[in-house]
DNA sequence: CATCACTGCTGCGAAATCCGCAGGGTTCCG
DNA sequence: CGGAACCCTGCGGATTTCGCAGCAGTGATG
């Protein structure tokens, strides 16, 4: 017990601050916290701190931390398509004039999940999520067809999801 | 209070079962669990239940349920740049042959974070997540390429995320 | 119709967890 | 040397979780 992370422990702290890029820079221990969490993240403060070598308040702590940090966020995750969503695709976007304003647009439509900027030959990828094909077709064609600088789009219409996990830092 | 789902439970009920194409149905009531647990995957069984008209011990019923039939899960997810993880990157993938067991291989990798079969100029896209771009450059030149099968690949870098969500049954 | 199995909800007491707070140690300044 | 900023620990009290017994509705069976 007790064996994990007992070195140095006022070097960790310090680059709990902020680094140059404003994003906050995380130590081995709040490393060991999010991987507990990652596994179960309703798994009781005192649980976490035995794993981790600190006492059930300096966990909590350290999470309360971590969520008011947008570090990250303890949320349920499903699998769409038991929730009713029928139809899910990837959609690559080209773009011409301003990438971000279109990002926006995107970022504001509840049907889509993921928008991200690209290297690449699209400019912008985006994953749908619908409730059927009627849908999908019209949030395609209609909506984001009809986004101002929004160039020429190609769909990639889910299959088979085989992978989705949550695991960062759990390597 | 208990304004919420009164009418009817014994339909509810029935629809919890299993549907023909075997996942499991979910009713009005469990849909409402999950949207709680993701405004907040801590929440209290009890505050939940108050917010959709059940017990404490009924919600913590289902809850149980829903994670044992993989519907949810509760978890903790991470700004993968915050964590370590300074490159991502699409990859669309064209396949000869049998594109299940390309996906099984390419779901074994740690560093595949997401696997989809799809329909479209891709058989199949897998985000990846990478340390730098050393780590990037070796996984889709050296391991995805060098998976037999595997025609060509076709890689979108990540510039910026713009948007992820998990608020999929709340709209 | 009686009965049995099954499922899901409730209520309740005991155990475990969460939460706020006071106190102590360390580091970093002026 | 103070003082401020952090982060940790320990400790009660409030809250939550947990397991279980009991009950009601449904469907199948004879």
């Amino acid at each position: 017990m007790h064996s994990e992370v007992v070195a140095s422990r006022s070097a960790d702290q310090r680059d709990s601050r902020e680094s140059r890029n404003g994003t906050p820079q995380l130590d081995a221990v709040s490393l060991a916290i999010i991987e507990q969490l990652q596994e179960d993240g309703r798994r009781p403060y005192a649980a976490i701190g035995k794993a981790v070598g600190l006492s059930e308040a300096a966990v909590r702590q350290r999470v309360q931390k971590l969520l008011d940090q947008g570090v990250m966020q303890i949320v349920a995750v499903t699998d769409p398509l038991t929730v009713g969503f029928r139809r899910q695709a990837m959609v690559g976007i080209n773009v011409e004039g301003d990438v971000e304003s279109v990002a926006d647009a995107l970022t504001a439509m509840s049907e889509c999940e993921y928008v991200v900027m690209t290297a690449g030959s699209f400019d912008l990828m985006v994953e749908i999520v619908c409730e059927d094909d009627d849908h999908l077709l019209d949030v395609i064609n209609k909506r984001i067809r009809a986004l101002p600088g929004v160039r020429s789009t190609e769909s990639f219409v889910y299959l088979k999801l085989k992978k989705q996990t949550y695991m960062w830092g759990t390597r």
